[in-house]
DNA sequence: TATGAATGAGATTTCATTCAT
DNA sequence: GATGAATGAAATCTCATTCAT
């Protein structure tokens, strides 16, 4: 695998640093190459082009990412509690990597259609996370079955996202970990048979 | 105001229509000069620069879009019936405009972080009207009196941009609208005293 | 048309002189620029790419080239005077422009086959009159009556291309037009009855 | 002579073919090496640079071609005939070798003037071929006393070449030995006595 | 000898903005 | 006000060559 080579990780970890702290637009191949100590004729020997590194480094850091989220969540037993430990792993892993927050909420989302299509293709595996969580609470009868899964999954993810955003936006002032319970309930809330 | 220049208004309504067919990266002033009908100097008769196009179109348009969301909801008694008032004229509009939906939903986060903060300033009077309904919910004893408004505010518009995003990168192949009486029974389960 | 256009001509005329100055491939677009006393930005308002720029640098001045060669040879009777007189016009423009010979002759032969192919097309006119000649001078029983005319073309055309190439690159060092009447006699040699 | 060893003639064979296939601007070190079957850096304990390849490739391949028309026409009794065999051997074995015929012609013409220089160095030893021809021709009254003979060679060299070139663009799409009697009789005809 | 990973200089082209008319 | 020709800075990517192993 290519993320055996020492040089492939260093430049992946080089533009995570200069991305967060350039911007997306201010993110030249130089400055990566620069600041992961290669030069920058090295990067095209890992990378097909600039895209291709940014496109791997959302690879990279998202796949992680959500495999951590469902190993996490598959030891959960319901699907509530699934529910809980996946918004906290959401939460904790941004919160816990201030740049790697400032790479997917803000920088990543300006780059052009086709590395968006992408980014949506890597974040796949996170929704399917999702969606088996609400068939789950269906099947245990601890959700309404009339739950529209793919809508549901929209909601839970565009919540997350939306908060998500706003804490990295306002610069992290406040404890993200902190609105898990708030957050958890909320969506309980929303799914939860009512009878 | 500015406004009551007709040149003003060919030019937002070029860019509309040039983002949406051409792409944020594909819009060229030129281009949208062209489309306008004006010489690329003109843009600057009535633009400080492009960046102050693309927020004005905004404006413009997202203004007109949260002013229909306010004064429909107004007239509405209750929260939960503004919440569906909300709903449906947000989905409605963008339905209704496609050109519009594409530019504000996928082209215009493109944008830089610069551009990205005004357009949150555009979009902080929508914001507000969540607020109200939220409180005015929770005064009317609809809904739960412990809810964290912000918090609540970000499930909501994070959800329903979530929602129409996904329609819109889909190509718009469903309908939008009859998606509404879900979303709003999700929203109002998430709110609602359960007692 | 483009020619009227004065910065057309700048360009072009600074091309011929900046590669024969300073070789094919030291002829970047931004010392071509330079020389035309315009920005580099402006080449392009006039050629699509640099390769434009040289395809053009050929035509204009072997459209010229070529359309004096025509006239000269058309005002003449017959067959032989006009092969002299072609043979005059050939050797004593590429004499009379020092820079035009060195470009013709040796640094646009550079140039990738894309643009060869090109270079072949705008020398087509100069064929066209070499191989009228020979077939008039057939008609007029000057020439033998077997001759092959496109090879005869290649014979001709080959000997002058020839002859020139090796006065630019013994750097024009003796008078290439005294050859005239030698290069002329052995040409009529190869063509004449010999009964 | 470095040719003894089994690495150098491997990378020579594979610049040819590689030449051939890609074109001269499409031809790397690193592709030449691959299909030499060798490292890169292998390339550079052989020659001095990319461009001491090229020549090389030149010199081998030429060397050999000149060196079978001073056999063949050697063997001939006068000048008439020597001249007939240098048209043979020439078009004979460009006819032979595809690869060499598109090399040699087109691809290695693309060179700088360094190059181009070097090669007209190799070139040499065939030009005085033909000088030795014509100055025999002349000595054994078969030919016009008064020939210039470099001019005359330049004829000689000039029409062989054109016609090969133009053989070869028209990617040899008829036979090129077919046309020998008739260049040898424009030649001869341009050299011959008169009287 | 042989390797091949790493180097880094260098050039084309785009496009927001200006300003003389 | 309106024009649009001209500007020129800026960034990706290639590839000949080197050198530690």
């Amino acid at each position: 695998m290519r993320n055996n080579k020492p040089k492939y990780n260093q430049i992946i970890e080089a533009a995570v640093r200069v991305i967060a702290e350039n911007g997306y637009h201010g993110s030249q191949v130089s400055k990566i190459a620069k600041a992961a100590g290669v030069a920058d004729g090295t990067i095209y020997l890992y990378f097909k082009n600039k895209e291709d590194v940014l496109v791997s480094v959302f690879e990279e850091k998202m796949g992680q990412f959500i495999e951590k989220i469902a190993e996490s969540t598959s030891q959960k037993q319901n699907a509530e509690e699934k529910l809980q430990t996946l918004i906290e792993e959401h939460f904790g892993q941004l919160s816990a990597d201030y740049y790697l927050a400032i790479v997917t909420q803000l920088e990543l989302r300006q780059s052009n259609y086709s590395l968006r299509l992408q980014i949506n293709n890597v974040l796949k595996p996170y929704l399917t996370v999702i969606d088996n969580i609400v068939r789950e609470g269906i099947e245990q009868n601890h959700f309404r079955s009339d739950l529209n899964t793919p809508l549901v999954r929209q909601m839970i993810f565009g919540t997350l996202d939306e908060i998500v955003t706003n804490w990295v936006m306002k610069e992290q002032k406040y404890d993200l970990l902190s609105q898990v319970p708030e957050v958890h309930a909320l969506l309980i809330g929303a799914l939860s048979r009512t009878d």
